[in-house]
DNA sequence: CTGAAAGCGCTTACAG
DNA sequence: CTGAAAGCGCTTACAG
């Protein structure tokens, strides 16, 4: 640790000290020796040089000369959201392999927020961008990938513009879900989701559809909407409302509706699951613990957040502008909520 | 958004465009406009023509000139704790909002790691730094403070290093806690806890401890150790000895111990509070949602966050290094687990 | 194999 | 009030 009142060695310094010029010390340094055809022991004095002196490059410098930065900026609705908590620490671990800082913040689901922190990231010059788009964010991520920025569209993309995309297999998970709750007896089964068009939402929807249908179970089909401004409470009532109804069983679309929905379900005392069958989504320590267990579909964080961090380092490295497009199946967890 | 592919534009194109000089340009643009006496139409039209060429300052080229970089760095245990996800959530908003832009990184109570993080994050240059200390980082964290840069230890600091940092009054917090279980009619009361130095579990220890002395209760004082590698089984191990012991209640010492212990006990299938009172520390919706509420000691996130990072801007902006060394009070939360 | 020099895009004394 | 110029610390053609 170098004291901040000292000025910081430079490659100048290094170079002087090792007689040599600052164009071979940034080679030696860069571990372009043997491209430039330096003597290795050159290098090896170089290097040792720089470590006596304890030299860090200064990366604004480099930066700017090189216009490359080193980092992946990362863009996902909310950081206090236990999943993608879970993502971005599994992004940051992948990143740091291959070499690469992440940077992130949070959207809170408003494309303003978004539009702000990308051209934030962008302006401290991030090399590409991992991002979970949002609700009317749908131009301006068309923009972004039309400037040629490297991008990976995550988790809930917009599947026509032409980007990479890292999700889950949505569709499948929710047909899964349901035919589970079908399997297990259920029949007159209804799902809890956000009244939104991010194609995460529509898939789950359409997959717990196609379940349905595929049961001869069309004419039970019957969602209802939670807002998310108001979370706890409105889907509380979606709750009550379904009971009245004569549903039996419930698939909640994501992580913060199964958390909701538990908290009303403790607070309307209902019996779970002979009253009522419950499927989550994501999990959490809640789900586990909460009086009677709760089944969910499990999406697989390691996997998606490695293969969206890998198709962008490659964009970045290959200059590889191929598309690649991945869903990734989720698992179901089954426990005593689901079990009739 | 420009194509990136063509050249963006410069502060020399605004001012060719201008028909004014660069560091012309370069005030008006930064708002010293007034400070430099240039008249007030030439800096109208200078911003103007900025806006329509749509100028984006490159980030790096400033930070190497001005050596400052409007970045916090932030370094946490863990990001996927909800604890820390709050925390960095609340400061990514508290900086925006001061016109600071926040860098993370979880050091996963690794001093290594948290050195690594540190290092990369002075290299990109940021101007000062909120850092979380883990065990066997104080030489570091010492060497930080001496080398001159901006630092605010937060929630374990090492106290006795000179610097500022914002933390609970872990003594307070733990004191309340054990004295409500004792007042709930609760006398053999053991607290679960990490076998670490820092100082915030420390605190805990003591508070806790000077509760049980206050009330005549030395004689009991009970104290079994989680192990963070294998938190659940050891957890569960603890709980099961000291129920052997007779402990009557207990108190868990982090947010990571109270959900463990929550695991455990649904597993050893212990009647809460009637054989076992307990308290929790942070809160989660585990704590809520479990089968009898747990009672804990709720954090206030948001005063924390917003103190650490007002503090710091205010050394980075007023060159004010005095130190500043603040404790907030945490705020018992009651439910079920505590009411014999 | 190696060095001198240009230039990335800014800010800021300095000189008028 | 305003401009020409130096310089932050790098990388990389270019010329030997």
């Amino acid at each position: 640790m170098t004291d901040r009142k000292t000025k910081k060695v430079s490659l100048k310094d290094i170079a002087r000290q090792a007689g040599v010029s600052t164009s071979l010390t940034s080679f030696a340094l860069n571990g372009k020796g043997k491209e430039h055809r330096i003597s290795e022991e050159t290098v090896r004095h170089i290097i040792q040089i720089a470590k006596d002196l304890n030299y860090k490059p200064n990366i604004a410098a480099k930066n700017l000369r090189s216009g490359k930065s080193g980092v992946i900026g990362v863009v996902i609705p909310d950081i206090s959201n236990i999943f993608f908590a879970q993502i971005v620490r599994s992004m940051e671990d992948v990143a740091a392999r291959l070499g690469y800082t992440v940077f992130f913040g949070s959207s809170d689901e408003y494309a303003q927020k978004l539009q702000d922190l990308v051209e934030s990231l962008i302006n401290r010059g991030v090399d590409g961008f991992i991002i979970a788009p949002c609700e009317r964010s749908e131009k301006f991520i068309h923009q972004l990938v039309n400037s040629n920025i490297p991008i990976v569209q995550f988790d809930r993309p917009y599947k026509n513009i032409e980007s990479s995309y890292v999700t889950l297999n949505n569709h499948k998970a929710a047909y899964l879900a349901t035919s589970h709750l079908i399997e297990a007896g259920f029949c007159r089964i209804g799902m809890v989701a956000y009244d939104i068009s991010l194609s995460h939402m529509q898939e789950r929807i359409e997959g717990y559809k196609a379940a349905m249908e595929d049961h001869g179970l069309k004419s039970e089909i019957c969602i209802g909407f939670a807002k998310s401004d108001n979370l706890r409470k409105s889907t509380a009532k979606v709750i009550a409302k379904m009971k009245e109804k004569g549903i039996d069983a419930l698939f909640f679309a994501t992580n913060t509706i199964s958390v909701a929905g538990l908290y009303a379900i403790s607070e309307q005392k209902i019996a779970i699951p002979r009253e009522l069958g419950l499927v989550g989504f994501d999990g959490s320590d809640a789900f586990e613990l909460c009086s009677i267990p709760l089944s969910y579909i499990k999406q697989p964080v390691e996997k998606l957040s490695k293969k969206a961090v890998e198709i962008l380092v490659n964009m970045l490295e290959e200059e590889n502008r191929a598309i690649q497009c991945v869903q990734i199946d989720g698992e179901l967890i089954v426990n005593a909520s689901s079990s009739c």
